[in-house]
DNA sequence: GCCGTTTTCGGCCCGACTGTTTTCAGTCG
């Protein structure tokens, strides 16, 4: 059962962003372009800065056009709000056409080379005539580099070695894999003398779903010889840089790893600056700027009277800046510096404040640990109820269960209940939502659970069409009270359906559906950009583990942390609630 | 290319490290 409280938001937004996403995206490749042609860093900042006030733009770049206020989007001025306009008038932008045309494919991949960048580019097209990876690597190994003007046998060698990097390096990293690597690292660091105050600082921090580099921070009594220490750990494959204060290392044949030491009055102002993101930081310097402060990993510096000020804390850089202490994984410039100063960040949910996890699996299907011991490891960790949700038969290969079975689950799980005090196990099923949009099982089987998690598992490749009106008609049922993984992506190996989400939310509004952010490190899904729209649009959500085994209860960590990333607060999450209120919200 | 509570021109975030130089440009985070 599922209350009806369809959200006031619902009826004033609408999201029809197509057009800003367009036009974002080729203002970012523009930016690339020219970036690679050698042209003026600031042109190319300007670049990628208007595209992204494009994409983050609350209403529907059209509209504004029509007004005749694009120049008074932030960081768009006459000639960019010239090239959209021409852009929404004629479908085309000739200078990106002819950008596009005259510059060689390929030559965008040498900028990501280590150690090259526009400058080297633009000097080897117009030297060497070199515009792909494989003619860079032909050059070096003919020793053509090393004869152009600032570069040399050293340059020649590190570029050699950054193709063979390149070539065999694979993605970004999940966030699980990073945790993985990172408490293999914290062992060692641990034991190196004179090191203190370890804190794994950038996109790892932030809570990222992929992380690319490891960025490690801290402090020592004997700084050269920490470093020295660290590059010399047995695991490192490769040594990047290595000064007096900071090293760079490759593990793992392709991870990059960091680190820096700092005095310890500027660890907070160090932190800070680590922890990133890149945007984040440029405009949080460029407010700095405006009230008379520089400020860098190191101290504020008033810019008038050249005094220094030194934080060892965080929160307090924030604090003399005037602003709230902004949490880590806000810190994407998606609007917290703004909110920050206006003293309306969110009260952000955290893991303390879940009381329970609404889609797990047990032996019933295809789950490692009986209910018992599900119910027992969800115990230890604090929580007021859980729900048991097993497969349905369509589901075969993980074990999905008949009706009867459904039934007979139902039965013990209520006779398991009686004999509980302060724990509430809630009988659910996670149902399939079958290619023609019915669901796996009837709806008087249905009713009789406590929680029904829908979702699609089968005939994911279906047209979005398809797609939007499975889900639509598996949330148009009234049993049906969270969707799983809705978008159904798994990181790095699939993709997510077709699907309108802004449909399916604006769906999951008028029903009351609430969504599901399923904590699975490859799935975290939905994302932490859809958990914000979410939010926005006054979509409910559940953080769940879909955990098969108990040990993948910790799982929800990652989920809090998507969550946080999307702005959440503990209303708007269903899980944050008490058993009694849960069960009052859910009709029980 | 953008922008303005010292500015419509001259800035644009800041510092470490590298490899090339012989005082610094390029790259990176």
């Amino acid at each position: 059962m599922k209350p009806h409280e369809p959200s006031l938001l619902y009826h004033l937004v609408r999201f029809n962003h197509v057009r800003n996403k367009e036009i974002a995206a080729i203002l970012y490749e523009m930016g690339e372009l020219l970036e690679i042609r050698g042209e003026n860093r600031f042109k190319v900042i300007a670049y990628s800065r208007a595209a992204r006030a494009i994409e983050s733009l609350k209403e529907d770049i059209e509209d504004v056009w029509r007004r005749g206020e694009l120049d008074r989007i932030p960081g768009v001025g006459k000639a960019i709000a010239e090239k959209i306009s021409e852009y929404l008038t004629t479908g085309h932008i000739k200078a990106y056409d002819d950008l596009v045309s005259s510059t060689p494919k390929g030559m965008k991949e040498l900028l990501q080379l280590q150690g090259v960048g526009p400058k080297t580019v633009a000097l080897l097209h117009e030297k060497l005539g070199v515009s792909t990876v494989d003619e860079l690597e032909a050059a070096a190994r003919q020793h053509r580099i090393r004869r152009l003007p600032g570069m040399g046998p050293t340059k020649e060698a590190n570029i050699l070695k950054a193709i063979e990097r390149h070539r065999r390096r694979s993605t970004r990293i999940p966030l699980s894999v990073a945790v993985r690597i990172v408490e293999h690292i914290m062992r060692h660091l641990e034991g190196i003398e004179g090191l203190s105050n370890i804190t794994v600082a950038g996109s790892y921090r932030r809570g990222k779903e992929t992380v690319g580099d490891i960025d490690i921070l801290a402090t020592s009594s004997r700084p050269s010889e920490s470093i020295a220490a660290f590059v010399r750990m047995p695991m490192v494959d490769d040594i990047l840089g290595q000064g007096p204060t900071k090293a760079s290392i490759i593990i793992e044949g392709t991870v990059q790893v960091d680190l820096r030491i700092v005095e310890p009055r500027s660890y907070g102002t160090l932190l800070q600056y680590f922890t990133g993101s890149k945007e984040h930081n440029v405009k949080l310097r460029g407010i700095a700027l405006q009230r008379g402060y520089s400020l860098s990993e190191y101290s504020l510096k008033r810019l008038d009277t050249g005094e220094e000020l030194f934080f060892d804390r965080e929160e307090d850089v924030y604090k003399a800046l005037g602003m709230q202490y902004i949490p880590p994984e806000l810190r994407e410039d998606r609007g917290e510096i703004e909110a920050a100063l206006a003293n309306r960040l969110p009260e952000l949910v955290d893991l303390s404040s879940i009381k329970g996890d609404l889609h797990v699996h047990s032996t019933w299907s295809d789950g490692v640990g009986s209910i018992e011991e599900m119910v027992s490891h969800a115990r230890s960790l604090g929580y007021e109820y859980i729900a048991i949700t097993d497969h349905s038969p369509s589901v075969g290969i993980a074990g999905g269960i008949s009706e009867e079975r459904l039934l007979e689950k139902v039965e013990t799980i209520y006779r398991m209940n009686e004999g509980l005090e302060g724990f509430r196990i809630l009988a659910g099923t996670e149902v399939d939502i079958r290619a023609d949009g019915s669901l796996d099982y009837r709806d008087e089987i249905l009713e009789r659970c406590d929680v029904v998690v829908a979702a699609i598992h089968m005939a994911q490749s279906q047209k979005e069409r398809e797609i939007n009106s499975r889900l639509v008609a598996a949330m148009e049922n009234e049993h049906v009270d969270i969707i799983a993984h809705p978008t159904g992506r798994i990181i790095g190996r699939r993709e997510p359906y077709r699907v309108d989400m802004d449909l399916i939310l604006e769906t999951a509004a008028r029903t009351g559906t609430i969504m599901e952010i399923n904590a699975y490190p490859e799935r975290l899904d939905l994302s932490d950009e859809w958990a914000r729209r979410a939010k926005e649009m006054g979509v409910r959500m559940a953080i769940s583990t879909d955990a098969h085994s108990p040990d993948q209860l910790g799982f929800m960590r990652y989920g809090v942390t998507v969550a946080r990333r999307g702005w959440l607060e503990p209303s708007n999450v269903i899980n944050t609630l008490s058993a009694k209120d849960l069960m009052r919200h859910l009709g029980i």
